[in-house]
DNA sequence: GTATAAAACTAACAATTGTTAGTTTTGTTA
DNA sequence: TAACAAAACTAACAATTGTTAGTTTTATAC
Protein backbone atom coordinates (compact mmCIF):
# COMPACT_ATOMS: atom_id res chain seq x y z
CA UNK A 1 0.00 0.00 0.00
CA UNK A 2 1.07 3.43 -0.24
CA UNK A 3 1.64 4.30 3.28
CA UNK A 4 4.09 1.48 3.26
CA UNK A 5 6.08 2.83 0.09
CA UNK A 6 5.98 6.47 1.99
CA UNK A 7 7.37 4.59 5.50
CA UNK A 8 10.43 3.03 3.20
CA UNK A 9 11.53 6.21 1.70
CA UNK A 10 11.72 7.64 4.93
CA UNK A 11 13.55 4.85 6.11
CA UNK A 12 16.01 5.07 3.54
CA UNK A 13 16.29 8.14 3.83
CA UNK A 14 17.23 8.00 7.41
CA UNK A 15 19.69 5.45 6.72
CA UNK A 16 21.68 7.40 4.51
CA UNK A 17 21.40 10.25 7.63
CA UNK A 18 22.29 7.78 10.34
CA UNK A 19 25.86 6.45 7.87
CA UNK A 20 26.87 9.87 7.60
CA UNK A 21 26.49 10.86 11.77
CA UNK A 22 25.45 8.35 13.55
CA UNK A 23 21.60 7.76 14.96
CA UNK A 24 21.76 9.84 17.97
CA UNK A 25 23.55 13.18 15.49
CA UNK A 26 20.28 12.86 13.30
CA UNK A 27 17.44 14.50 14.63
CA UNK A 28 13.67 14.32 12.98
CA UNK A 29 14.02 17.75 11.48
CA UNK A 30 17.24 16.45 9.93
CA UNK A 31 15.58 13.56 8.63
CA UNK A 32 12.10 15.63 7.91
CA UNK A 33 14.41 18.32 5.90
CA UNK A 34 15.38 15.56 3.71
CA UNK A 35 12.38 14.42 2.97
CA UNK A 36 11.54 17.89 2.21
CA UNK A 37 8.83 18.05 4.48
CA UNK A 38 8.10 19.33 8.51
CA UNK A 39 9.18 17.09 11.52
CA UNK A 40 5.51 16.74 12.55
CA UNK A 41 4.91 14.85 9.33
CA UNK A 42 7.04 12.30 9.66
CA UNK A 43 4.52 11.04 12.22
CA UNK A 44 2.20 10.36 9.65
CA UNK A 45 4.17 7.17 8.86
CA UNK A 46 6.10 6.13 11.48
CA UNK A 47 5.89 5.43 15.10
CA UNK A 48 9.01 6.82 16.25
CA UNK A 49 12.31 7.88 15.49
CA UNK A 50 13.16 4.03 17.37
CA UNK A 51 11.32 2.32 15.24
CA UNK A 52 12.82 3.24 12.20
CA UNK A 53 16.28 2.57 13.52
CA UNK A 54 14.49 -0.98 14.17
CA UNK A 55 13.30 -1.45 10.77
CA UNK A 56 16.68 -0.92 9.56
CA UNK A 57 19.03 -3.29 11.69
CA UNK A 58 16.38 -6.13 12.52
CA UNK A 59 15.28 -6.18 8.65
CA UNK A 60 19.05 -7.10 7.64
CA UNK A 61 19.84 -8.87 10.71
CA UNK A 62 17.34 -11.07 9.64
CA UNK A 63 18.65 -12.03 5.83
CA UNK A 64 21.90 -12.47 7.54
CA UNK A 65 20.65 -14.71 9.64
CA UNK A 66 18.18 -16.58 7.14
CA UNK A 67 21.17 -16.98 4.51
CA UNK A 68 23.57 -18.43 6.85
CA UNK A 69 21.42 -20.97 8.13
CA UNK A 70 20.85 -22.31 4.24
CA UNK A 71 24.58 -22.48 4.07
CA UNK A 72 24.87 -24.41 7.76
CA UNK A 73 22.32 -26.71 6.36
CA UNK A 74 23.48 -27.58 3.16
CA UNK A 75 26.03 -30.36 2.13
CA UNK A 76 29.09 -27.99 1.12
CA UNK A 77 32.50 -28.47 2.04
CA UNK A 78 33.67 -25.68 4.89
CA UNK A 79 35.73 -24.08 1.95
CA UNK A 80 32.81 -23.71 -0.13
CA UNK A 81 30.64 -22.63 2.93
CA UNK A 82 32.47 -19.68 3.63
CA UNK A 83 32.62 -18.63 -0.24
CA UNK A 84 29.32 -18.50 0.27
CA UNK A 85 29.36 -16.40 3.33
CA UNK A 86 31.62 -13.64 1.46
CA UNK A 87 28.91 -14.07 -1.24
CA UNK A 88 26.02 -13.06 1.31
CA UNK A 89 27.59 -10.30 2.29
CA UNK A 90 28.63 -9.31 -0.93
CA UNK A 91 24.61 -9.05 -1.66
CA UNK A 92 23.48 -7.45 1.24
CA UNK A 93 26.12 -4.85 0.79
CA UNK A 94 25.12 -4.24 -2.81
CA UNK A 95 21.54 -4.27 -2.14
CA UNK A 96 21.78 -1.59 1.08
CA UNK A 97 24.61 -0.52 2.01
CA UNK A 98 23.52 2.17 3.87
CA UNK A 99 21.44 0.35 6.51
CA UNK A 100 24.57 -1.64 7.38
CA UNK A 101 26.31 1.24 8.27
CA UNK A 102 22.98 1.63 11.30
CA UNK A 103 23.79 -2.60 11.83
CA UNK A 104 27.32 -1.95 12.46
CA UNK A 105 27.65 0.99 14.61
CA UNK A 106 24.17 1.94 16.01
CA UNK A 107 22.87 -1.53 17.56
CA UNK A 108 23.64 -0.47 20.50
CA UNK A 109 20.80 2.03 20.45
CA UNK A 110 18.30 -0.33 19.78
CA UNK A 111 15.67 -0.82 23.10
CA UNK A 112 14.54 -3.43 25.17
CA UNK A 113 13.32 -6.54 23.05
CA UNK A 114 14.81 -5.54 19.49
CA UNK A 115 18.07 -5.55 21.00
CA UNK A 116 18.56 -8.57 23.06
CA UNK A 117 17.14 -10.70 19.45
CA UNK A 118 19.84 -8.48 17.71
CA UNK A 119 22.47 -9.33 20.02
CA UNK A 120 20.94 -13.08 19.93
CA UNK A 121 21.39 -13.14 16.04
CA UNK A 122 24.78 -11.93 15.87
CA UNK A 123 25.75 -14.22 18.17
CA UNK A 124 24.77 -16.88 16.80
CA UNK A 125 25.62 -16.03 13.48
CA UNK A 126 29.23 -15.56 15.06
CA UNK A 127 29.10 -19.17 16.61
CA UNK A 128 27.16 -20.50 12.85
CA UNK A 129 31.13 -19.06 11.54
CA UNK A 130 33.29 -20.10 14.10
CA UNK A 131 31.83 -23.76 13.30
CA UNK A 132 32.57 -23.97 9.81
CA UNK A 133 36.05 -22.72 10.38
CA UNK A 134 36.35 -25.45 13.49
CA UNK A 135 34.88 -28.20 10.87
CA UNK A 136 37.41 -26.91 8.18
CA UNK A 137 40.48 -27.01 10.23
CA UNK A 138 39.52 -30.61 11.27
CA UNK A 139 39.01 -31.89 7.77
CA UNK A 140 42.14 -30.04 6.70
CA UNK A 141 40.59 -27.64 4.67
CA UNK A 142 41.87 -24.92 6.16
CA UNK A 143 45.17 -24.36 7.66
CA UNK A 144 45.75 -24.67 11.78
CA UNK A 145 46.42 -20.99 12.89
CA UNK A 146 43.97 -19.55 15.74
CA UNK A 147 40.82 -19.88 15.38
CA UNK A 148 39.56 -16.76 16.66
CA UNK A 149 41.90 -14.84 14.68
CA UNK A 150 40.80 -16.45 11.57
CA UNK A 151 37.28 -15.59 12.26
CA UNK A 152 37.59 -12.16 13.67
CA UNK A 153 39.91 -10.86 10.55
CA UNK A 154 37.48 -12.77 8.42
CA UNK A 155 34.44 -11.08 9.56
CA UNK A 156 35.89 -7.74 10.29
CA UNK A 157 36.43 -7.52 6.62
CA UNK A 158 32.93 -8.75 5.67
CA UNK A 159 31.72 -6.33 8.13
CA UNK A 160 33.08 -3.26 6.67
CA UNK A 161 32.65 -3.89 3.32
CA UNK A 162 29.54 -1.68 3.43
CA UNK A 163 31.97 1.47 3.45
CA UNK A 164 33.98 0.57 1.09
CA UNK A 165 32.22 -0.87 -1.30
CA UNK A 166 30.69 2.23 -2.22
CA UNK A 167 33.16 4.31 -3.16
CA UNK A 168 34.82 1.81 -5.91
CA UNK A 169 33.15 2.27 -8.87
CA UNK A 170 33.81 0.01 -11.42
CA UNK A 171 34.06 -3.50 -9.72
CA UNK A 172 31.14 -5.81 -10.42
CA UNK A 173 29.71 -8.29 -7.71
CA UNK A 174 31.22 -11.23 -9.58
CA UNK A 175 34.90 -9.93 -9.78
CA UNK A 176 34.38 -8.59 -6.46
CA UNK A 177 32.91 -11.61 -5.11
CA UNK A 178 36.28 -13.56 -7.16
CA UNK A 179 38.64 -11.52 -5.69
CA UNK A 180 37.65 -11.21 -2.42
CA UNK A 181 37.65 -15.22 -1.83
CA UNK A 182 40.75 -15.07 -3.41
CA UNK A 183 42.41 -12.76 -0.80
CA UNK A 184 40.45 -13.63 2.32
CA UNK A 185 40.35 -17.94 1.54
CA UNK A 186 43.67 -18.74 -0.42
CA UNK A 187 45.72 -17.47 2.37
CA UNK A 188 43.68 -19.72 4.85
CA UNK A 189 44.45 -22.90 2.95
CA UNK B 1 51.28 18.86 36.53
CA UNK B 2 47.67 18.29 38.53
CA UNK B 3 45.39 19.56 36.17
CA UNK B 4 46.53 17.72 33.30
CA UNK B 5 46.24 14.40 35.12
CA UNK B 6 42.69 15.91 36.32
CA UNK B 7 42.23 16.21 32.55
CA UNK B 8 43.55 12.76 31.42
CA UNK B 9 41.09 10.63 33.54
CA UNK B 10 38.43 12.75 32.14
CA UNK B 11 39.38 12.17 28.37
CA UNK B 12 39.85 8.21 29.40
CA UNK B 13 36.50 7.70 31.09
CA UNK B 14 35.22 10.10 28.45
CA UNK B 15 36.57 7.06 25.56
CA UNK B 16 34.96 4.58 27.81
CA UNK B 17 31.48 6.19 27.28
CA UNK B 18 32.05 6.88 23.58
CA UNK B 19 33.20 3.65 23.17
CA UNK B 20 30.32 1.91 25.13
CA UNK B 21 27.41 4.70 23.04
CA UNK B 22 29.39 7.01 20.77
CA UNK B 23 30.32 10.41 21.23
CA UNK B 24 26.56 12.03 19.87
CA UNK B 25 24.64 9.74 22.68
CA UNK B 26 27.29 10.75 25.57
CA UNK B 27 26.26 13.60 27.73
CA UNK B 28 27.93 15.62 29.57
CA UNK B 29 26.36 14.74 32.44
CA UNK B 30 27.21 10.99 32.05
CA UNK B 31 30.41 11.94 31.98
CA UNK B 32 30.32 13.19 35.03
CA UNK B 33 28.42 10.79 37.08
CA UNK B 34 31.19 8.20 35.80
CA UNK B 35 33.78 10.47 37.34
CA UNK B 36 31.55 11.42 40.68
CA UNK B 37 31.31 14.54 40.29
CA UNK B 38 28.91 17.15 38.49
CA UNK B 39 28.66 18.60 35.15
CA UNK B 40 29.66 21.59 35.47
CA UNK B 41 32.80 20.43 37.38
CA UNK B 42 34.31 19.22 34.43
CA UNK B 43 34.78 22.77 32.50
CA UNK B 44 37.27 23.09 35.66
CA UNK B 45 39.58 21.10 33.64
CA UNK B 46 38.15 21.11 29.90
CA UNK B 47 37.16 23.60 27.87
CA UNK B 48 34.32 21.91 25.82
CA UNK B 49 33.03 18.52 24.93
CA UNK B 50 34.67 18.57 22.25
CA UNK B 51 37.96 19.62 22.80
CA UNK B 52 37.32 15.54 24.42
CA UNK B 53 36.61 14.19 21.59
CA UNK B 54 39.49 15.92 19.25
CA UNK B 55 41.82 14.95 22.24
CA UNK B 56 41.30 11.13 21.62
CA UNK B 57 40.97 11.43 18.18
CA UNK B 58 43.78 13.86 17.22
CA UNK B 59 46.60 12.25 19.60
CA UNK B 60 45.93 8.75 18.34
CA UNK B 61 45.91 9.71 14.43
CA UNK B 62 49.17 11.29 15.06
CA UNK B 63 50.87 8.34 17.18
CA UNK B 64 49.52 6.39 13.68
CA UNK B 65 51.10 8.89 11.25
CA UNK B 66 54.33 8.95 12.75
CA UNK B 67 54.64 5.23 13.17
CA UNK B 68 53.61 4.86 9.32
CA UNK B 69 56.63 7.88 8.40
CA UNK B 70 59.22 6.01 10.19
CA UNK B 71 57.97 2.48 8.43
CA UNK B 72 58.25 4.20 5.10
CA UNK B 73 60.96 5.95 5.23
CA UNK B 74 63.33 2.63 6.23
CA UNK B 75 64.70 0.47 4.19
CA UNK B 76 63.06 -2.78 4.47
CA UNK B 77 61.28 -4.77 2.39
CA UNK B 78 57.63 -4.78 1.34
CA UNK B 79 56.52 -7.70 3.49
CA UNK B 80 58.77 -6.40 6.02
CA UNK B 81 57.03 -2.83 6.20
CA UNK B 82 53.84 -4.49 6.37
CA UNK B 83 54.47 -6.60 9.18
CA UNK B 84 55.49 -3.56 10.95
CA UNK B 85 52.00 -1.80 10.09
CA UNK B 86 50.78 -4.66 11.79
CA UNK B 87 52.90 -4.32 14.72
CA UNK B 88 52.15 -0.39 14.60
CA UNK B 89 48.40 -1.28 14.72
CA UNK B 90 48.48 -3.70 17.95
CA UNK B 91 50.94 -1.56 19.88
CA UNK B 92 48.39 1.48 19.91
CA UNK B 93 45.55 -0.72 20.16
CA UNK B 94 47.03 -2.55 23.44
CA UNK B 95 47.77 0.62 24.42
CA UNK B 96 44.52 2.78 23.95
CA UNK B 97 41.85 0.77 22.57
CA UNK B 98 39.14 2.90 24.14
CA UNK B 99 40.12 5.71 22.10
CA UNK B 100 40.45 3.89 18.92
CA UNK B 101 36.25 3.46 18.85
CA UNK B 102 36.13 7.48 18.57
CA UNK B 103 38.74 7.50 15.84
CA UNK B 104 36.84 4.68 14.22
CA UNK B 105 33.59 5.70 14.47
CA UNK B 106 33.06 9.62 15.61
CA UNK B 107 35.66 11.33 13.58
CA UNK B 108 32.83 12.83 11.86
CA UNK B 109 31.92 14.49 14.62
CA UNK B 110 35.08 16.40 14.82
CA UNK B 111 34.90 20.24 13.86
CA UNK B 112 36.20 22.20 11.19
CA UNK B 113 40.38 22.54 11.65
CA UNK B 114 41.00 19.25 13.41
CA UNK B 115 37.94 17.59 10.88
CA UNK B 116 40.45 18.43 7.89
CA UNK B 117 43.99 17.77 9.87
CA UNK B 118 42.21 14.29 10.71
CA UNK B 119 41.38 13.66 7.09
CA UNK B 120 44.88 14.35 5.58
CA UNK B 121 46.14 12.28 8.19
CA UNK B 122 44.26 9.45 7.32
CA UNK B 123 44.33 10.13 3.82
CA UNK B 124 47.97 10.28 3.82
CA UNK B 125 48.25 7.04 5.65
CA UNK B 126 46.12 5.15 3.72
CA UNK B 127 48.14 6.12 0.45
CA UNK B 128 51.08 5.19 2.43
CA UNK B 129 49.84 1.79 2.70
CA UNK B 130 49.18 1.56 -0.49
CA UNK B 131 52.01 2.37 -2.57
CA UNK B 132 53.80 -0.38 -0.23
CA UNK B 133 51.40 -2.95 -1.27
CA UNK B 134 52.10 -1.83 -4.87
CA UNK B 135 55.74 -1.76 -4.66
CA UNK B 136 54.94 -5.47 -3.34
CA UNK B 137 53.38 -6.74 -5.92
CA UNK B 138 56.02 -4.82 -8.52
CA UNK B 139 58.86 -7.02 -6.44
CA UNK B 140 56.95 -9.72 -6.76
CA UNK B 141 56.73 -9.98 -3.05
CA UNK B 142 53.06 -10.06 -2.97
CA UNK B 143 50.37 -12.02 -5.48
CA UNK B 144 48.91 -9.39 -8.03
CA UNK B 145 44.98 -9.36 -6.62
CA UNK B 146 43.54 -6.23 -7.04
CA UNK B 147 45.29 -3.79 -5.02
CA UNK B 148 42.09 -2.13 -3.49
CA UNK B 149 41.03 -5.49 -2.11
CA UNK B 150 44.05 -5.86 -0.58
CA UNK B 151 44.66 -2.79 1.38
CA UNK B 152 41.17 -2.76 2.45
CA UNK B 153 40.67 -6.10 3.93
CA UNK B 154 43.98 -5.78 5.51
CA UNK B 155 43.27 -2.44 6.71
CA UNK B 156 39.55 -2.88 7.95
CA UNK B 157 41.02 -5.70 10.31
CA UNK B 158 43.79 -3.65 11.83
CA UNK B 159 41.16 -0.58 12.28
CA UNK B 160 38.96 -3.53 13.99
CA UNK B 161 41.20 -4.65 16.09
CA UNK B 162 40.32 -2.93 19.00
CA UNK B 163 36.56 -4.20 19.08
CA UNK B 164 38.02 -7.74 19.65
CA UNK B 165 41.59 -7.41 21.57
CA UNK B 166 39.54 -6.81 24.47
CA UNK B 167 37.24 -9.58 24.63
CA UNK B 168 40.44 -11.86 24.03
CA UNK B 169 42.03 -12.86 27.44
CA UNK B 170 44.42 -15.16 27.06
CA UNK B 171 46.59 -13.66 23.95
CA UNK B 172 49.80 -11.79 24.28
CA UNK B 173 51.06 -9.34 22.35
CA UNK B 174 54.15 -11.10 20.42
CA UNK B 175 51.22 -13.99 19.82
CA UNK B 176 49.33 -12.01 18.65
CA UNK B 177 51.59 -10.19 16.15
CA UNK B 178 53.06 -13.54 14.90
CA UNK B 179 49.59 -14.99 14.29
CA UNK B 180 48.46 -11.45 12.33
CA UNK B 181 51.13 -11.66 10.65
CA UNK B 182 50.41 -15.15 9.26
CA UNK B 183 46.98 -14.70 8.55
CA UNK B 184 46.79 -11.32 6.65
CA UNK B 185 49.89 -11.92 5.11
CA UNK B 186 51.06 -15.23 4.97
CA UNK B 187 48.22 -15.90 2.07
CA UNK B 188 49.06 -12.76 -0.47
CA UNK B 189 52.36 -13.67 -0.45
C1' DG C 1 -18.48 18.22 -7.33
C1' DT C 2 -18.75 16.17 -3.17
C1' DA C 3 -16.87 12.72 0.00
C1' DT C 4 -12.89 10.42 1.79
C1' DA C 5 -8.42 9.30 2.93
C1' DA C 6 -3.60 10.38 2.71
C1' DA C 7 -0.22 13.51 3.86
C1' DA C 8 1.14 17.74 4.72
C1' DC C 9 0.94 21.80 7.92
C1' DT C 10 1.27 25.16 12.48
C1' DA C 11 1.98 25.49 17.18
C1' DA C 12 3.34 23.90 21.14
C1' DC C 13 4.93 20.72 25.09
C1' DA C 14 8.16 18.81 28.51
C1' DA C 15 12.61 17.04 28.79
C1' DT C 16 17.30 17.25 27.89
C1' DT C 17 21.40 19.41 26.00
C1' DG C 18 26.16 21.92 26.57
C1' DT C 19 27.64 25.58 28.99
C1' DT C 20 28.27 29.81 32.18
C1' DA C 21 28.40 32.50 36.48
C1' DG C 22 29.16 32.78 40.94
C1' DT C 23 30.06 30.36 45.37
C1' DT C 24 31.79 26.98 48.59
C1' DT C 25 34.78 23.23 49.88
C1' DT C 26 39.21 20.88 49.98
C1' DG C 27 43.98 20.45 50.36
C1' DT C 28 48.62 22.38 50.53
C1' DT C 29 52.23 25.67 51.81
C1' DA C 30 54.21 29.33 54.61
C1' DT D 1 46.34 29.59 61.11
C1' DA D 2 46.20 32.46 57.28
C1' DA D 3 46.55 32.42 52.36
C1' DC D 4 45.88 30.50 48.00
C1' DA D 5 44.86 27.58 44.32
C1' DA D 6 42.52 23.52 42.82
C1' DA D 7 38.31 21.46 42.30
C1' DA D 8 34.04 20.80 43.66
C1' DC D 9 29.29 22.79 44.16
C1' DT D 10 24.25 25.17 43.10
C1' DA D 11 21.45 27.43 39.97
C1' DA D 12 20.34 28.75 35.85
C1' DC D 13 20.42 29.89 30.65
C1' DA D 14 19.14 29.41 25.74
C1' DA D 15 18.87 26.05 22.34
C1' DT D 16 17.50 21.74 20.78
C1' DT D 17 15.26 17.30 21.30
C1' DG D 18 11.31 13.79 20.14
C1' DT D 19 6.70 14.02 20.04
C1' DT D 20 1.53 15.34 20.26
C1' DA D 21 -2.79 17.78 19.06
C1' DG D 22 -5.46 19.81 16.00
C1' DT D 23 -5.98 21.77 11.33
C1' DT D 24 -5.45 22.37 6.40
C1' DT D 25 -4.08 20.86 1.88
C1' DT D 26 -3.79 17.41 -1.81
C1' DA D 27 -5.16 13.67 -4.48
C1' DT D 28 -8.51 9.84 -5.59
C1' DA D 29 -13.07 7.70 -6.31
C1' DC D 30 -17.81 7.96 -6.99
Amino acid sequence: MKQESRKQEIVNAAAILFKEKGYSAVTMRDLATAMGIKAASLYNHIQSKQEILSTIIIELAEEFTTGMNQIVNSDHSAIQKLENIISLHIDVTLRNSDGLASLNNDWMHLEEDNLLYFEKMRNDYEENFRQIVISGVNTNEIKPNNIEIIVFSTLSTLRTLYLWYPKQKNIEADILKKDMISVLLKGLV
